[in-house]
DNA sequence: AACGATGCCAACCGCGAGACT
DNA sequence: TAGTCTCGCGGTTGGCATCGT
């Protein structure tokens, strides 16, 4: 089977490299008299750059080239790996959350494409920046503002409420902070072992730091030291959580922080945000997500559009199983039918979906009602979750910065209607263990978190919300990160057996039969001896 | 079916900042 | 302290895919 795919992949890769043309040795420039090789990577230098960050962990990339042989600069190392071969990234098109939340960003931050990554875990620079080039190219041709009402209005709100923040009218969310980034923090602390892109943490605490400075850029905003910006100093005047950065209700810095969190703690265990679970009941569905096409732009429709996250094109034959890439299941021919059958009219589209269709604005519009709506609405119903505690609750009416109405989601003529998902697609909204609807699309992220779920996942989530909501009380990603079998470092390796069984209760055996030492390409030797803790530089 | 426009993506380039010598 | 190296960021370009006419 794996033969199979890679000779496939191996023919798509060479047509692309017959088409492109791409080497281009001559203009390579040199080093130490080795012409440096341009253009488009090919998969045989993805597997030694990989094999090169195996051994050596990242940085250092002008080495790659004098101890590796690989006849690229240092600079196209680092951007390959950054790009398209580090773990955890995640491809496919934005979703609507994602979207909205590069529009907010960029109206706090500029084109500071890196920062803007920083919040969005998973995704690059170059992502955001080309998405962001080309929303508003489309915006400029419709002659439409470059932001919505919203975020200008937040944006002048920002303004207003500088002497707001910890020491303002509103000080709940801060209380919550204070309170869960403590477990938050100790949970990515953790979760270095397992995640080889989340770099150090520092050795502090998530108090600590929101004490000394939740009002002061420097330090209050901590997504960005997750991920491997060393030199986030450079450019950390532009408040984003502190006091600055709050919107009238005070809550909408939080709002972000929470979600850039959550995500990156549940992308690191494979787990999909509480807005992004795999909803289907339907395996087969589910399944699909990690096979079907899911190149998802914004004209198509998205609705369980999910795919098979190659690296990249160029990265067919890699064998990146020990990167926690295991072989895929077989793809039901009929998963691509019944995506390829749905109708638009079930997509969350980013551009067009609006229930007024009346263009871009109303469907940015759109967007961010429908996506506060959705956080509220997950919050709310989340009682019992460790992941909304009354201060979130109390706060999420704050979140209708954009004046949401849940009401919308059940508008029959929505595109998000329930009953219309419920009338087009009673596959996905068949009855069944949440544990088993949930468990695809971890394991699909489990296997090496280059797959996601799409705003299938939003969807679904509004059209069962009762029966949903309820379970994701007990079976929310916030249940394992609180878990003892988390905090004490199970998943560093201590115990292969008791991984095992855990995934083999969250995904089901066939998934669970990958054992965590296989997801990393690791016998269990030396799966059982690594330290709780370790770091990509530790792994074979 | 052909063609142009547009979208999307990957990669390169130049520059600046910090680290190192 | 100055020069060099390394890294990262943002801008830009080029090529293929897709869409619309």
């Amino acid at each position: 089977m794996n033969q199979m795919m890679n000779e496939i992949e191996d023919e798509s890769l060479l047509k692309r490299q017959t088409r492109s043309n791409f080497i281009d040795e001559g203009n390579g420039g040199s080093a130490g008299g080795v012409a440096l090789k341009k253009g488009p990577w090919t998969s045989a230098e993805d597997a030694i750059l990989v094999d090169y960050v195996r051994k050596h962990g990242e940085g250092n990339w002008n080495a790659v080239q004098k101890h590796s042989g690989l006849s690229r600069c240092g600079k196209s190392c680092r951007l390959r790996w950054a790009n398209h071969l580090r773990p955890n990234l995640k491809k496919g098109a934005f979703t609507a959350e994602e979207e909205q939340l590069i529009v907010e960003l960029h109206a706090k931050m500029g084109n500071k494409w890196a920062r803007m990554a920083a919040h969005l875990p998973g995704r690059t620079d170059n992502e955001i920046k080309n998405y962001w080039n080309t929303r508003i190219k489309r915006r400029q041709r419709a002659g439409l503002p470059t932001y919505p009402p919203e975020v200008q209005s937040m944006q002048e709100s920002q303004h207003d409420q500088s002497s707001g923040g910890i020491n303002g009218v509103n000080r709940e969310p801060y209380d919550f902070l204070v309170k869960n980034s403590n477990a938050i923090f100790n949970s990515l602390k953790a979760d270095q072992g397992v995640l080889p892109y989340v770099p150090k943490l520092p050795d502090i605490s998530a108090n600590s730091i929101l004490l000394k400075g939740l009002g002061s850029s420097q330090n209050s905003n901590f997504a960005p030291s997750m991920l491997p910006h060393h030199k986030h100093h450079r450019e950390s005047t532009v408040p984003f959580l502190g006091s600055g950065g709050m919107n009238n209700s005070g809550f909408y810095p939080f709002d972000h922080v929470w979600d850039s969190t959550f995500d990156t703690i549940a992308q690191s265990f494979g787990m999909q945000s509480p807005l992004d679970q795999c909803p289907s009941s339907q395996n087969s569905l589910c399944n699909s997500h990690s096979l079907s096409n899911g190149n998802s732009s914004a004209s198509k429709p998205s609705f369980g559009a999910v795919k098979l996250e190659l690296p990249s094109l160029q990265y067919p034959e890699t064998d990146l199983g020990s990167w926690g890439t295991s072989p895929q299941p077989p793809l039901p021919k009929s998963v691509d039918v019944m995506i390829q059958s749905l109708p638009p009219t079930s997509a969350l589209e980013s551009d067009c979906s609006s229930p007024h269709n009346s263009g871009l604005l109303d469907a940015l519009l759109h967007q961010a009602k429908t996506l506060s709506s959705s956080k509220n609405h997950y919050f709310d119903q989340s009682s019992n979750s460790s992941a909304a505690t009354p201060g979130d609750r109390a706060d999420s009416s704050t979140l209708n910065a954009y004046g949401t109405e849940w009401e919308e989601y059940i508008d029959p003529v929505s595109p998000f209607g329930a009953t219309s998902i419920l009338n087009e697609f009673p596959a996905v909204c068949a009855n069944k263990s949440f544990l088993d609807e949930r468990a695809p699309a971890q394991a699909q992220t489990l296997q090496g978190s280059i797959v996601k779920t799409e705003s299938i996942d939003h969807d679904w989530t509004r059209s069962s919300e009762d029966q949903t909501m309820s379970m994701m009380n007990i079976a929310g990603p916030d249940v394992y990160l609180t878990s003892d079998w988390f905090e004490h470092g199970s998943w560093g390796g201590k115990n292969e057996a008791i991984m095992t069984d855990a995934i083999a209760t969250l995904l089901g055996n066939d998934l669970a039969t990958s054992s965590p030492s296989q997801l990393w390409g690791l016998d269990s030797g030396t799966w059982n001896n690594m330290p709780a803790v370790c770091h990509m530089s530790d792994l074979p």
